[in-house]
DNA sequence: GATTTACACTAGCGCTTGCTTGGTTGACCC
DNA sequence: GGGTCAACCAAGCAAGCGCTAGTGTAAATC
């Protein structure tokens, strides 16, 4: 049992629980059809994993840390006025519907069923997604580029953002670019 | 087996397994929690629906009539000028979530747990959830009240809306109303 | 007064669930 | 060449699952 590792087995079991779970949902994934997906035998998956929640939490820690370090990347890479940034943070979230889409949907939607421990530990994540996000759209709101209270605004884009993954697909004819670009444009204002 | 009626016993347990699926989530809330929430035992839950999944579609029936019902009255009683229409809905659909938030909730997030051909009924009511949406949309975009491509506006406003339903308390401070002038001031520009 | 209906009960069947146990395999190591 | 170790397997346990069968009963209907 280890319980703690990050051996590459464990991350490539991770990546096709992830797949799973989309799919079926946690609650519908049942040990047995995650060990056929993987290739083994559903006794053996506990050899990975202490148990099932473990896997989920395994899956959600590596869909937001990737979502955080998309995100991280493209504040540095970008110009620093606030609607480039706006516009870097916007595309960020989808570009990792398209390198990690498994992972990022587990950790939007299955969060709820994360048992105690596990939500707390993953909440710091979370959380320092979320104050990427608060901190630019302080600073298009300081800017006048858009407007609105701060609280409610963030609310609203990551609502807007979110739900993409339930329609976005990024193999389509859309880009992140081209659809950050018009989120942006539907929220900002011609005349700052 | 009273297999389709609507009596007003099961309307009332109906509201009460909505409750259930909220908190606990449609897999993993059992007959038996719902019959002991129902104050029976869980044999007796079969009288009044064939199966769990026929409490599901009762529950998602309802909050999807509940809203489309609250819309439609919004729409009729406002002016009819296209920001007003805005408005109006945005103004429903969050006061859905203080009349039922329940079985709302329930619509927009065990909507994959429905089988097939549950799934065919439902969608029509839905659709016509949907289609107000996009009328009073494109309403706004031909005024130039917003700007953007329809498909994509109409997503990102549902968006928005629907992730209310994660941070928004009915209870607390903000009033539905104000909610929805806050959301159309945002999208909305100034010099039309 | 007899029959039907609506609603509830008890008891449990057949199956699936997450997880455990005890053991095997093959690669690597001093 | 004995020891270690991660990785796997076969078998199955205890609990819980959705659901059914058969029965009781009070009120409504004939």
């Amino acid at each position: 049992m280890n319980v703690m590792n990050d051996s590459p087995r464990r991350k490539e079991l991770t990546r096709q629980a992830a797949q799973l779970f989309v799919q079926e949902g946690f609650d519908r994934t049942t040990v047995r059809m995650l060990a056929q997906e993987m290739g083994i035998k559903s006794g053996s998956l506990f050899h990975h994993f202490r148990d099932k929640q473990e896997i989920l939490a395994a899956v959600i820690e590596e869909g937001t840390e990737n979502a955080l370090g998309i995100a991280r990347a493209a504040l540095d890479d970008c110009d620093s006025d606030p609607a480039s940034r706006l516009h870097a943070m916007a595309r960020a979230h989808l570009e990792t519907l398209l390198t990690d889409r498994n992972a990022h949907v587990v950790a939007l939607y299955e969060w709820r069923r994360l048992d105690a421990p596990a939500r707390a530990h993953l909440s710091h994540l979370r959380d320092a997604y979320e104050a990427l996000w608060e901190e630019v759209i302080d600073d298009a709101l300081a800017a006048g580029l858009i407007r609105g209270d701060r609280f409610l605004v963030s609310r609203f884009v990551m609502g807007a953002l979110n739900w993409t993954v339930r329609w976005y697909d990024p193999d389509g004819e859309r880009t992140p670019d081209e659809l950050a670009g018009e989120l942006v444009a539907m929220l900002t204002h011609p005349a700052g």
